[in-house]
DNA sequence: GTCTATATGGCGATAGAC
DNA sequence: GTCTATCGCCATATAGAC
């Protein structure tokens, strides 16, 4: 049925969702513009609508990853997880907000996966290619997180501020990541921090359209793990 | 009017948009799936129409960089350039047809711009550099390739084997280009032209988003430099 | 909490007058 | 070559019954 099944869902993003520390810091969560209710949703009666909750988030994860946001219906999501489409909108207010549902249940999903605050930066690197390995399984929601980012580049998308505060967060993450390889003395190309974070940054997300294109002939975590190894003049 | 003026039309479209060598050479031109008739517009009659043409292909172009191709509507073109839905199909079949012309049109324009099939390496390499720094000037176009590229990654997507073909082509370019530079012993990296091509072209790509999202924070063209800069081991 | 029914509007495309 | 008119579809969203 849903596409993505409990396995998939259970693990990860995109390297565009390497993002948001553990819970209490300083995190990017900016929620997704709705126009409209806080998306309320109190945090009681979770034992039994917290199943359809989930199921529903995990059909419109499957549904939003083919095409974008614009172009899933939540006829198809509703129609995909056995509901009306007025029963769907009794979860969530308006298609906004199950955009907004859908990244941020990803984000926590995510959250736990990659070590972007620990002390070790050469693990933090290891775990942006194990993460890209993991990925190439999960072409639907790479393909989500792709479009997504690309469409929400409109400032007048619901997922701008969205994305905008996750790709300044991520960068953060990462220049810090490469300060503390500098002070190590382990990083052997001469452009500052800043520039590595975006090149890095930029070269997953890159990678992840030529390997939706052609699957076949591109291996991310490969490419990312040459590349960072040739950032630290040494293999990763 | 259109937003993208004929000073800006005459002039490029993305990294994505290299591609295409002058004339007779092999390029990817699939033409996009119309799932129509083979989008004939015999050659007569060009003096008149040609120019009407044209307009709607500025237009669409337009129309279609914000929010991607299946956001865009005919209706929308149709009011930009100053007529009726059906006088627009008039000229064009359908919708999947105008999304053809104009990346056709694009690539037309592009062909001339860089030099992908000289024997000097740096200056194609110089000339991807000059073309990044363009880009930063005509954001609706970047926006255009970055958000359909991302869009036709679903394989049922009308524009789908046109990025494949396109993006093939390119990398195909930018390995002999490195394989040029291995050949003069140019090149400091480890890794194979393969790599090196799919790396560049992945970095173009992700450069965009990001620029796209916060046009301040990066300078794509600067970027890119470094990047090749720390390929070849000396200042590009 | 989920449904039916419906309001309202945008979409691509066609037919046929001028 | 361009228009008006219209069709049929699908979209988001709301109201109210069960």
């Amino acid at each position: 049925m849903s596409q993505l099944d409990h396995d998939q869902a259970a693990a990860f993003d995109g390297e565009r969702a390497i993002v948001k520390p553990s819970e209490g810091g300083g995190r990017p969560m900016t929620s997704v513009k709705t126009g409209n209710k806080p998306q309320g949703k109190p945090r009681g009666a979770y034992a039994k609508t917290g199943m359809k909750r989930v199921a529903i988030l995990d059909a419109a994860l499957a549904v939003f990853a083919n095409g974008g946001y614009r172009a899933g219906s939540l006829r198809e999501v509703a129609a995909q997880v056995g509901m009306s489409e007025a029963g769907l909108l009794h979860h969530f207010p308006n298609k906004s907000a199950l955009l907004a549902a859908v990244l941020s249940h990803r984000d926590d999903l995510s959250a736990t996966l990659v070590p972007m605050d620990g002390d070790d930066p050469i693990e933090t690197l290891r775990g942006l290619v194990a993460l890209a390995r993991y990925n190439a399984s999960v072409p639907g929601v790479v393909a989500l997180y792709c479009t997504l980012s690309a469409e929400a580049t409109s400032p007048d998308h619901p997922a701008h501020d969205y994305f905008v505060d996750r790709y300044e967060y991520t960068r953060g993450r990462l220049e810090r990541t490469f300060g503390l390889l500098v002070s190590a003395g382990r990083v052997r190309a001469d452009f500052p921090t800043t520039s590595a974070a975006f090149m890095t940054l930029a070269l997953m997300d890159g990678l992840q359209v030529q390997w939706l294109l052609a699957p076949e002939s591109v291996d991310m975590a490969d490419e990312l793990h040459a590349f960072l190894s040739g950032l630290l003049g040494q293999e990763l």
